[in-house]
DNA sequence: TTCTGATTAGTCAGTTTTGACTATTCAGGA
DNA sequence: TCCTGAATAGTCAAAACTGACTAATCAGAA
């Protein structure tokens, strides 16, 4: 539901087209979600249908014609719903990445360590994107330094285990 | 790629037939995956035919047979693969809180708070699991720590808005 | 003007996931 | 003994998701 809700408050703001949308949320919701394009596609149909949102079909320009959706008072009921619904509710994170880990020893502990210090280095270059990313205004400031937080957390703890490890070695 | 990694590090273990898999999945590992017990008979199956496990029926006093698997030796070298990519690689988290974090400025500030707080205290419930979870061995006992960590990180950010959010109300 | 690669706009078939259900066995009480 | 609720062991149809593709337009180079 929560990719629901990104659409709709997206088309709260203004109506716009499926490419559009998706651009968007691509360009500058990367860190937030990763809303694939078909499935973009497929909720804004379902959304349809569900009398969320309305399509209307543009021609502008001797383009091909496309269809723009707009929000309905529906829709906006249901944004209102969601919205308190996410914003009121803790979603737990689950880190695949964890899985790795849980079965570490069935590693040579050097290789162990080659390969963590790789995965550190992957989570470095996330960290600078993120602290290089251009301000973002208003609310998007606060998720982009929950990304942030959450990063340093990644962090911290991967040193530690690395650390670890290395006075297993030693 | 990651739940067949952990099915197949448990198989590695022991033999096991799909509930009992699924059984321990939920209950162990609830905090690192939440694999349903449909996508887990699913991956077994597909496992299946890629022949990195066997199925044997088997019987056991006049229950109804059941499906025992247990781990070839491609999938012992799927296993090894799989796991140097899941430990060299860093998979970054999706928050799907944070939707709703990003519509914030759509809900009356008193009410947004009220929200908040209600998620907030869902989060608290998340940390006093943790920490009264009872002691993993093991390399089990880094993803505890990694779950702790990570639910320090978002109380400290969640606290932050709550108290922004305040001072804009005074 | 014609070609090439990038951008725009979207679709489709196949894969994966899941909510809801079935069916058997077992433990204990009436 | 019979009944009931919990535990065991799964299945199925429907929903959701995605990799790979199509197809039109446009901008600029040759």
């Amino acid at each position: 539901m929560n990719d629901r809700l990104l659409l709709l408050g997206l088309l709260r703001r203004e109506e716009m087209h499926g490419y559009q949308l998706h651009e968007f949320i691509d360009r500058e919701l990367a860190f937030c979600t990763d809303l694939k394009k078909p499935t973009a596609y497929y909720l804004l149909n379902k959304m349809t249908s569900e009398g969320w949102i309305s399509e209307e079909t543009a021609r502008e320009g001797n383009r091909p014609p496309r269809k723009v959706y707009s929000i309905t008072p529906a829709g906006e009921a249901a944004f209102q719903q969601l919205l308190r619904q996410n914003v009121a509710s803790f979603i737990p994170s689950r880190f695949p990445g964890d899985v790795g880990i849980a079965y570490l020893d069935a590693l040579p502990p050097t290789e162990a360590l080659g390969l963590l210090r790789q995965r550190r280095a992957q989570l470095q270059l996330a960290q600078e994107k993120v602290s290089t990313a251009p301000a973002h205004r208003g609310s998007l400031e606060w998720i982009v330094e929950h990304q942030r937080r959450h990063l340093a957390a990644e962090a911290d703890w991967l040193d530690e285990i690395i650390e670890q490890l290395e006075q297993g070695l030693k």
